[in-house]
DNA sequence: TTCTAAGCTTAGAATCATTATAATTTCATT
DNA sequence: AATGAAATTATAATGATTCTAAGCTTAGAA
């Protein structure tokens, strides 16, 4: 899936961000990779595209993407932010195993008990963690030996 | 409220660990002060009971406690590693004004969609952000002037 | 096409949260 | 009291993230 830079640039000027090659190739990545990246993934990658990328621009890109509410900022675990462009609600589950992400459906709504009535939610997050299928199905095959 | 330093003590040996004074003068801190401090805020609180503790101490000792289920670790956000004495499952909610975290009853098990239904899950969180009522009203007094 | 001011990127320093280390102290048992 | 294991300590080290100042890029004006 080949996301088109041309509305990437539209999305970010909507949004009075200039979009500057950097930005626009940062965002294709979290499109063409919704894996949940760190900034460390993201910068690894981008900087085969782009040899004089530096680090702090993708700190700071993400930023301003975060702000703008155009990608959405994890914090599954500590010191591990991780970056997603599907801004809609949906959970997390990391494997404790593989460390991979999936997401999940989630309808958060309809468990949020009448105590934050009275709170105005701007941000919902709700993560698992555990073992995946695949981990799980190791294990098994591995009781197996 | 003070808690039973008894109890604490008999709830580490149980869990085969060693009730030195350093860890349960930290349990005790977080069973009276069960508003999710940081590592900072609980070393800061101890040091002027235990001039020596030495910051390394406490990180310690809340790892010890979290592998032992005795505490939840909680990332809101990242760079900001928070502790809960209370380990049964429920919601936490961060005010983006004062940064008071507030918790809240939630019945994840409910709603968990079939998605996850081949997944072994040994922890749930859901993390909420916005503004909290006291906010809230000091807004609402400030758009009156 | 050139100029301009604002904003962005860069490279590396700085900060900060957390972990590692080795020496010392404390703990529980004998 | 002695002992060995574990914990604590003080500080260095690590790694994530932010800051900084200089230089570059951008979009639009001239």
């Amino acid at each position: 899936m080949m996301a088109a830079i041309d509305s990437i640039v539209n999305e970010l000027a909507r949004r009075n961000i200039t979009p500057s090659h950097q930005r626009v190739m940062i965002m294709k990545y979290l499109v063409e990779n919704q894996c949940h990246p760190t900034v460390d993934q993201i910068f690894s990658a981008l900087r085969q595209q782009i040899p004089t990328l530096s680090k702090a621009t993708v700190y700071n890109t993400l930023n301003v993407l975060a702000e703008a509410q155009l990608v959405r900022v994890l914090s599954i675990e500590d010191n591990e932010t991780r970056y997603d462009i599907t801004t809609e609600t949906h959970g997390h589950f990391k494997c404790s195993s593989c460390g991979r992400i999936y997401n999940f459906a989630v309808d958060v709504d309809r468990f949020v008990s009448g105590e934050l009535r009275d709170f105005r939610i701007t941000e919902k997050n709700v993560y698992f963690s555990g073992i995946c299928p695949t981990c799980l199905g190791k294990a098994e095959k591995e009781k197996r030996r």
